[in-house]
DNA sequence: GCCGAAGTACAACCAACGTTTTACTATTTG
DNA sequence: CAAATAGTAAAACGTTGGTTGTACTTCGGC
């Protein structure tokens, strides 16, 4: 019918990526898997060894997937700017979008970031890698780009890492502009609806924080 | 020597604390936080019903002390405020600092903010009430009142909910002042050592995006 | 000195879970 | 056809963990 053969693996995969998002690690049972992937548990152990080979795969793959998603709203709505403002709000916009839409990776990724000291490092900086790390890096160049055009300010790069400025503020961006989804229904005392509003306030301050004093050609934001 | 009789609830409630932040709910044992707090487990059992009775009592009283150590900070610094960028930069230095004296509740917090599926909804309310709310409630009046000196202008307040603006803002500075503070040994790829660099950061971001425009009363930031 | 509250040590119960074993089926490939 | 490959179903193993029951100890207050 449906497939040759193996879309067992790309079945345990999005059964795990669900369970694993919803209970995390620990509480998320193989045979809970098994069951969501309409796989017998056996055939998760010949394809992935453990239950922890399993997760591993899982949230390198759930992460790339996202990155790459991430990525391209970067490119679609940064890559060639023409109003500054309308363009990051669009970008932060479309953004947070994935957040409900990629829903159990991003439950995933909470899971992860409390369960660190329980991760192998080794997946940690492989997840890190494939994931974040890529997407902060493609915003920063475009933010440099931006810079190098007098569009912002970044301020003084740190003497090892000349990326460092760029790379703080994309993080500040990220942070500003997702800060504004939040976690579940209502922690944070946010109302779905306001999304649009939230997101253009973290703009605004983004904006406020990173554009070059009037009159300048390209300086750092403000004097330390 | 030490005590009267019954310490034994606080010596709980600490191990709780720590075996909890570390492992997270699921992965915590029952025996482990009787040997951490130097008791039987009996004992834990009789003064808290249930596992489930436990955590709620440990992060409700965690969050409460945490919430009463930041508010003092934001009273600190911000109560009498002469030098509104000076003072914003200690305050946000002095609040990051608890983030490593409180390590364990703050770990605590990030295993509760994946788990929300898992936690009756008046915990969460119960805990939001007694430790976060009360913190963005404090830092809002003090920066509702820098507004009405017209040191800070914080936008249009809503229909519903007039104090949402200062709320937002005070959300803001938390997020910029806090995203500083990495969650574990690098692994946004910060380094100990900037804290303070990252905190002068986030604080100049936020007073670019909620300084009052030069002459003006107290308007809002910009227009939308 | 005695009572009762609080605590301890220890065994036992029961359920859940990761993992392996075994026996069996279906499908592809040479 | 034969052999290998991939998968299934179900039981079994060993361990861990939450929870309870029970008998024993402390110790402060009357």
């Amino acid at each position: 019918m449906s497939g040759g053969r193996s879309d067992k693996r790309r079945a345990i995969l999005d059964g795990a990526l669900t369970e694993f998002g919803r209970d995390g690690y620990a509480r998320a049972s193989i045979d809970a898997i098994a069951a969501a992937a309409g796989v017998s548990t056996r055939t998760i152990y010949a394809h992935f060894g453990n239950k922890a080979g399993l997760f591993e795969s899982v949230i390198q793959e759930s992460a790339t997937r996202v990155a790459d998603t991430q990525i391209a709203i970067v490119e679609r709505h940064l890559g060639k700017v023409v109003h500054l403002e309308a363009d990051l709000e669009a970008f932060g916009l479309e953004l947070t979008e994935p957040m409900t839409g990629f829903r159990d990776h991003f439950s995933l990724v909470r899971h992860v970031n409390a369960d660190l000291d329980h991760i192998p490092p080794a997946a940690i900086e492989a997840w890190q890698d494939a994931g974040p790390r890529r997407v902060v890096g493609a915003l920063a160049d475009r933010l440099r780009q931006l810079a190098d055009r007098g569009l912002l300010a970044l301020g003084v790069p740190a003497e090892n890492d000349p990326d460092a400025a760029a790379k703080l503020a994309a993080s500040h961006l990220m942070l500003l502009v997702q800060g504004a989804v939040p976690f579940h229904h209502g922690v944070g005392a946010n109302r779905e609806p306001d999304r649009e509003s939230m997101v253009q306030a973290g703009v605004r301050v983004f904006l406020r924080g990173y554009l070059p004093a009037p009159g300048s050609g390209s300086r750092r934001p403000a004097a330390g």
